[in-house]
RNA sequence: CGGAGCGUAGCGCAGCCUGGUAGCGCGUUUGGUUCGGGACCAAAAGGUCGAGGGUUCAACUCCCUCCGCUCCGACCA
C-alpha cells in the first residue's frame, strides 16, 4: 500500500477526548476516529490490526475445537425474561420496539440466544460435548464510555459457549477453552495473566478473567508474589489473620454526640481507625444483617453476599437500623444485637476496640468481640488491599490495576434450566446440559496491546497485529532510481506475504521518520539516495535504535528473516 | 443519576470578565528556497462562534432553556 492513497491522517497533537495514552496513540496514529460518546470508527489502519486480533482469535477457538457461528444482535426481550436477566441487566442494555410494539433488545452478550439455539438443536449425549463461538458486536448501555475502545456502547467480542453432559466434561471444556486464552493473548503480544474473578450478573460458580497489567486498568488486582495467587479485587480473598490484642476491662460507654464517621471517631479519641470497629446493617432478602469490619477498611459487598447466599443485598436505610438497633445511623455496634453477626476474619479475637453502642450520640471502649458480643461468624468480608496475607500461603499480597480482556465462566446449568436445554444420555434419560461461556474484547484486546507497547514517539505493534509489518520509506519520491528500488523491494516482500506500507509522500525524511515511529510498523526500512550511496538499504526495529545497511540485492531476504524472527518470538 | 469543566476553521486553542460584527498555532492549497528525525518565506482557501429563545441600537461576549463532549463519583461482562 501507498501511503499518499492511504486514507489516514496522523495527529500531531494529542486529541482533547482522550485520557489514556492508548487511546491518545490510537487517535494520532489514525487508526480511529470518534462519531460520539463510546461510539468509534475504525480508519483502514485501525481495521487491519483489528482484523489481525480477530483471526488469531478465530485461528485459537479452531484449533481449540470451537464451531464459529453468528448470532442476531438484535433479540427479542422475552428471551431475556425467560433469564430473569431483562430485571438484572435491564439498564445496561439498548431497547427499542419493532413496529409491532414488541420489545426488543441489542444484545449484550448471547447466552440466552445460545442456550435456546442449543435446547432445539441438541437432543442426544452422541451431540455433545458442542462449544460454538461467534466475533460479533456488542452493544451495551455503558453509564460512562471511557478511554475509547476500552469502554465502548458498541464494541466487537468473541463470545464463546461450551455444551456437555457433565461438570467434569464441562470442566474439560472450560481447560481447552483457557488454553486458547493463554495462546492468543500471548500470540497477540500482551502480557496477560489468568486470575480469579467474580461471575457478577452472568452468574455461575467459577471463572477466570485474563488481566493486561497497566496503570490504566479499571480492575484491582490482588496478587501474591510469593506463591502466585491472583484474584480481582472484587473476588480477592485473605488468610484468617487473628488480632494479637492482649485482655481489656468491660465495655464503656462514652459520649461522642455526633460522630457517626469514623474520621469523626479519630478525631474524637484520636488513636488510629483500626482501633474502630464498623457495625453495617444491611438487608438481606429483606432480612437485617450485620458485618463487622475494622474501621480503616471496607466490606466487599460481593463477598457477603455469596456468604449470605443472598439474591438480593441492600443497605438497610434509617428507619430499619433504628429498628434493629435502637439508636440512629451511625451508633450502631456489635454488643446487644440480636440479628446475626458476620464479622471479618481480622476482627477474630479482636479486644479493646471501639463500637457503637446502639444508642444516639454514645459509642462503646473496651469492646472485647468475643466477650461482649455474639457473633455468629468470622468470614472473609473485607475489600482486600496491599498487605493483606495471601489465601494460600499467608505472605503479603500487592495490590496493581489490570485491563480485563477475557473472561471465562463455569456456568453449570443456570441457564439451561431457564431454557430448558435437555438432552437423552446414554440411557435413554433427560438431563441438563451443563454451559460455560467465554469472552473475549476484541477491540479492548487492541487497544490494550497499544497500551502495553508503546514509547515516547508512538505505538509499538507486535507484528502479529501490526496493521503493517514493514514501513518502506521512500525518501526521494523524485530520484528514479530510489523508487526502482522500492517498487521492486515492495514487490518482492509482497509475493513473500508480508504487509508493506511504502511512505511514498513528498514530504521531508524527518516527518517520515516521526510518522513510522508514531504508526509503529515492527520493521522500518529506509530506501534513500544517501543511503544506496553507503551500499544499500537500511533496516531497523521499531523496539531497536540499531540501524542495519543491507546490499539492495539481500534487503528482501534480510527484512523476511527479520519478520519470521518477530513472529516466532510471540508463538507459543 | 450527583458534582465539576468544556463546546469558536479539519485538529489544538485564545478572545467572553469589561458587548461594537472573529484571531493564533498545526494541518490544507499555490509559488519559491530547502531536503536523513515533525524546515523557512510569501500568498490563499476555510468559521450558521453547539442549538433555540431573551436583553440590547448592537451578542462569540450578558441572561434562560436545551443538546453534545470530557473528568470525578455512584454503576458495570
Amino acid at each position: 500500500m501507498r501511503w499518499s492513497r492511504l486514507l489516514l491522517a496522523t495527529l500531531r497533537d494529542d486529541p482533547q477526548e482522550a485520557e489514556i495514552v492508548s487511546h491518545k496513540l490510537m487517535v494520532r496514529a489514525g487508526l480511529i476516529r470518534k462519531l460520539s460518546g463510546g461510539l468509534y470508527t475504525f480508519m483502514p489502519l485501525g481495521l487491519r490490526a483489528l482484523h489481525k486480533v480477530s483471526n488469531i482469535v478465530r485461528e485459537e477457538m479452531d484449533r481449540a475445537g470451537a464451531q464459529e457461528i453468528l448470532m442476531p444482535a438484535l433479540q427479542p426481550a422475552e428471551l431475556w425474561e425467560r433469564s430473569g436477566r431483562l430485571a438484572t441487566m435491564g439498564p445496561g442494555m439498548f431497547r427499542l420496539k419493532d413496529r409491532a410494539e414488541r420489545l426488543m433488545t441489542l444484545g449484550p452478550t448471547h447466552e440466552e440466544v445460545v442456550t435456546d439455539l442449543l435446547a432445539g438443536e441438541v437432543s442426544s449425549y452422541r451431540q455433545l460435548p458442542c462449544t460454538v463461538y461467534q466475533i460479533q458486536t456488542k452493544f451495551r448501555d455503558e453509564i460512562r464510555p471511557r478511554f475509547g475502545l476500552m469502554r465502548a456502547k458498541e464494541f466487537i467480542m468473541k463470545d464463546a459457549y461450551s455444551f456437555d453432559t457433565s461438570l467434569e466434561a464441562a470442566d474439560a471444556s472450560y481447560q481447552a477453552m483457557f488454553d486458547a486464552y493463554v495462546r492468543i493473548f500471548q500470540r497477540c503480544g500482551l502480557d496477560a495473566r489468568p486470575v480469579e474473578a467474580d461471575t457478577g450478573d452472568i452468574g455461575g460458580k467459577w471463572s477466570h478473567e485474563f488481566m493486561v497489567l497497566a496503570d490504566s486498568g479499571e480492575d484491582g488486582i490482588i496478587d501474591c508474589p510469593a506463591c502466585g495467587y491472583a484474584a480481582n479485587q472484587e473476588r480477592a480473598e485473605h488468610a484468617d489473620t487473628p488480632a494479637n490484642d492482649p485482655e481489656c476491662p468491660s465495655p464503656l460507654a462514652v459520649d461522642t454526640p455526633d460522630a457517626r464517621t469514623i474520621d469523626d471517631l479519630t478525631a474524637l479519641f484520636g488513636c488510629p481507625a483500626d482501633r474502630f470497629i464498623k457495625t453495617l446493617i444491611y438487608l438481606a432478602d429483606g432480612k437485617p444483617v450485620a458485618a463487622l469490619v475494622p474501621g480503616d477498611r471496607d466490606l466487599n459487598e460481593n463477598k457477603f453476599k455469596r456468604l449470605l447466599n443472598a439474591k438480593q443485598l441492600v443497605m438497610a436505610d434509617d428507619t430499619t437500623i433504628e429498628k434493629v438497633t435502637g439508636a440512629p445511623t451511625g451508633f450502631s455496634g456489635p454488643v446487644g444485637l440480636t440479628i446475626p453477626i458476620y464479622a471479618d476474619r481480622t476482627l477474630h479475637g479482636a479486644t479493646d476496640r471501639t463500637t457503637g453502642a446502639n444508642k444516639a450520640d454514645t459509642h462503646l471502649t473496651h469492646v472485647s468481640l468475643e466477650r461482649d458480643a455474639s457473633v455468629t461468624a468470622f468470614e472473609d468480608l473485607v475489600i482486600v488491599g496491599s498487605g493483606d496475607a495471601c489465601p494460600r500461603c499467608g505472605k503479603p499480597m500487592q495490590i496493581k490495576r489490570g485491563i480485563e480482556v477475557g473472561h471465562v465462566f463455569k456456568l453449570g446449568t443456570k441457564y439451561t434450566e431457564s431454557f430448558d436445554a435437555t438432552y437423552l444420555n446414554d440411557k435413554g434419560q433427560s438431563e441438563l446440559m451443563v454451559m460455560g461461556c467465554y469472552g473475549i474484547g476484541v477491540t479492548r484486546t487492541l487497544q490494550a496491546v497499544v497500551e502495553q507497547s508503546h514509547d515516547a514517539d508512538g505505538i509499538i505493534w507486535p507484528i502479529s497485529v501490526a496493521p503493517y509489518a514493514v514501513s518502506l520509506l521512500l525518501l526521494d519520491p523524485k530520484d528514479p532510481a530510489v523508487c526502482a528500488v522500492v517498487d521492486d523491494l515492495e514487490q518482492t516482500l509482497a509475493a513473500r506475504g508480508l504487509d508493506v506500507l511504502v511512505d511514498d509522500r513528498e514530504e521531508r525524511p524527518g516527518v517520515k521518520f516521526k510518522d513510522a515511529d508514531l504508526i509503529g510498523s515492527p520493521i522500518r526500512v529506509v530506501v534513500g539516495a544517501k543511503g544506496l550511496a553507503k551500499g544499500g538499504v537500511e533496516i531497523k526495529l521499531r523496539t531497536s535504535k540499531e540501524v542495519t545497511l543491507v546490499p539492495v540485492e539481500q534487503a528482501a531476504d534480510a527484512i523476511a528473516a527479520q519478520a519470521t524472527a518477530l513472529t516466532e518470538a510471540l508463538c507459543p
